[in-house]
RNA sequence: GGUCUCGUAGUGUAGUGGACUGCACCGCUGAUUGUCGAUCAGCUAGUACGAGUUCGAUCCUCGUCGAGGCCGCCA
């Protein structure tokens, strides 16, 4: 069929005004409607679907057309027209024209799939991975992979514009044994060792920095070895920055740019400039949480000193200690909820460490709830106007020590959100979390430990707090947040060899440990490291978010499932002796339990 | 590691401590010349696995396996 006057089209494309056009159509049978003496096929591929139409004066190729299933690959040639007056399909993009069919080719056959790809019902997700070169032909699914690609080159657009590099890091590096667990690679030339797949290309982006590139990115696949979530692949794929030069409001300045002009032209909406900023402190006392969704107000009330000295002994004994917080969180229609309602909320903030959780409601008939008892009319008063309660709203109470309880009243907030319906899926709020603490206490060692990582610089002029109080710190540091998810964060970067190696020992580094792990890189900062930061976005979560989807395995060509294996390939799996016998590995049954 | 929910034809679902477990789609056979979720007639195909309670278990209990959500974990 290499007819120089039969044009190849898409199944998507075709219009009135190709009436006349002799094209040819590749592409899949989405559904065949067989009325015995006359066969329609919708032909489908990437761009969409096209009918064609089946005589059976056409003879042989009319038999051929009623042996065709479901996901037969085939070619047809034919003259497209318009449709018969009365039969148009408004529908369908194409559904102004068909093509009866005068060639017909069929180049594949297709065993009867597991599931309809045409069908609006979905099968249930280990289906869908199973079978996922199926799972893709859905419409869903090209769109979400579509919206990624767009996503993708939009970034790589802007920060070409703006005069970044992209390279390429390694995959097979050296394992450095802070963070999250590393997936590691055996070696075979160097039995006993191990390569580490990158966390993310942290300390080689930043010698790139020492090496003189300046502006620095890379699409980057990241690997990390802990359970996952809805959110959360072993591997997954930020966009990663670098610049060297630069400031803090510069770094924030060129990455919300970035993610202004992909959401301008992947997605075709404008976000707001500036994106509004809030400080670590502010997000925890407002939200309950270092990521917080301002898609809604619900906001984190202190009521502490309204039960300080009163019947309520329990949040009277809080009041007294600053390092407690009780928190005031409305429930806009809350009253209308049962006792069993409540319960299972108070059992839902006990899975989020909440020991207790008390609540009064509005009812019409008056105040109800745990602690209503201890609730008289002043309180109630000024309770309701602090929080803004309305009659027939609830009141939860959340009271602890100040992060747990912030924390816990943080994800109710949320848990309210959602079922009030405010978590919209086509709304995008951003916000930048700043001030982040440098350290932070390790609540199992009581060691101190890096909040994000030890590369981080502190603000300037806090060197003072450095031995004197070092949780005091405030880090270079930023988050991008996004619908009450981390986008990704990034810092200013500790440049001199003498700092760094002070922010090891303060971790408790050894010299021997941080010649063993950093030695490398602590080498590179004494060869003229200029000063530099950067950022990393996870692009899974975006295109989730831009998307609308709950989860990354909905945004990810071939992911893992909950577990981490890939059910398509029925990876990991295990290997022949010989190849375990070159890496020198041999396979340890674990203990009986 | 913990916890919750789920597991019924190929797919999506319904139902019940007791008789042939019902429906839709897919598939198969036949009919059908303007459909587009084609239509009509018929057919095929199922309680994840193991143990227990019971006269009797798909249903109740426990365990195993698998899946998903959450907590821990995720510098």
């Amino acid at each position: 069929m290499n007819d120089p006057n039969t044009a190849r089209v898409s199944c998507g494309a075709l219009t009135a005004s190709d009436a006349g056009r002799r094209v040819e159509l590749d592409g899949w049978v989405h559904r065949r409607r067989d009325h015995g003496g006359l066969i329609f096929i919708d032909v489908r591929d990437r761009s969409g679907i096209t009918q064609v139409i089946f005589d059976p004066s056409l003879g042989e190729v009319f038999g051929q057309a009623e042996t065709l299933r479901s996901e037969d690959v085939i070619r047809v040639c034919g003259v497209v027209r318009s449709r018969p007056a009365g039969t148009e399909n408004a529908k369908l993009a194409t559904g102004q024209v068909e093509v009866p069919a005068a060639e017909l080719e069929i180049l594949n056959r297709s065993e009867t799939p597991p599931f309809v790809i045409a069908a609006e019902e979905e099968p249930a997700e280990e289906v869908r991975l199973r079978y996922r070169y199926l799972d893709l032909r859905r419409p869903r699914m090209q769109r979400n992979l579509t919206v990624r690609h767009r996503i993708l080159k939009a970034f790589r657009d802007y920060f070409d514009d703006h005069g970044f590099l992209e390279v390429e890091t390694p995959n097979l590096i050296k394992s450095t044994p802070e963070g999250a667990r590393d997936y590691l690679v055996p070696s075979r030339l160097h039995r006993g060792t191990f390569y580490a797949l990158p966390q993310s290309p942290q300390i080689l982006k930043q010698i790139l920095m020492i090496g003189g590139l300046g502006r620095y990115m890379q699409i980057a696949r990241c690997f990390r070895d802990e359970d996952s979530r809805s959110d959360r692949q072993p591997e997954f794929t930020q966009v990663d920055v670098e610049m060297t030069f630069v400031s803090q409001d510069e770094v924030l300045a060129m990455m919300e740019g970035s993610v202004r002009y992909v959401w301008e032209h992947a997605l075709g909406q404008t976000i707001p400039d500036p994106l509004p900023r809030l400080t670590y402190a502010e997000a925890m006392r407002r939200f309950g949480s270092d990521k917080p969704d301002l898609r809604f107000e619900l906001e984190l009330v202190d009521v502490a000193d309204a039960f300080r000295g009163g019947a309520f002994g329990l949040f009277a004994g809080l009041a007294e200690s600053e390092a407690n917080r009780v928190i005031a969180l409305r429930w806009p229609g809350g009253a209308a909820l049962s006792r069993r309602d409540f319960d299972a909320v108070t059992e839902l903030a006990k899975t989020f460490g909440a020991k207790g959780l008390a609540y009064v409601s509005f009812a019409p008939d008056g105040i109800k709830g745990s602690i209503a008892r201890f609730v008289d009319e002043p309180l109630a008063a000024q309770l309701r106007e602090r929080c803004g309660a309305q009659d027939g709203d609830a009141i939860l109470f959340v009271g602890d020590a100040k992060h747990g309880a912030s924390e816990v009243a943080g994800k109710l907030r949320l848990e309210i959100g959602e079922r009030l319906g405010l978590r919209k899926p086509d709304a995008f709020a951003f916000c930048w979390v700043l001030g982040f603490p440098l350290f932070e206490r390790d609540e199992e060692t009581g060691e101190i430990t890096f909040s994000h990582h030890p590369f981080t610089a502190p603000a300037p002029g806090q060197e003072a707090l450095f031995d004197s109080d070092p949780l005091a710190l405030t880090a270079q540091h930023y988050d991008l947040v996004l619908n009450g998810y981390e986008l990704g964060s990034g810092s200013i970067r500790n440049h001199t060899a003498e700092f760094q190696n002070r922010v090891f020992k303060r971790l408790g580094l050894s010299d021997e440990q941080i010649e063993d792990r950093f030695g490398f890189f602590m080498e590179a900062l004494r060869y003229g490291a200029p000063p530099h930061g950067g950022m990393a976005l996870g692009i899974d979560r975006i295109v989730m978010i831009a998307c609308g989807e709950n989860s990354l395995r909905d945004v990810i060509a071939f992911p893992k499932n909950q577990t981490a294996r890939d059910v398509m390939m029925d990876a990991p799996s295990s290997v022949p002796d010989q190849a375990l016998n070159d890496l020198g590995l041999r396979i340890v049954e674990p203990p009986p339990a």
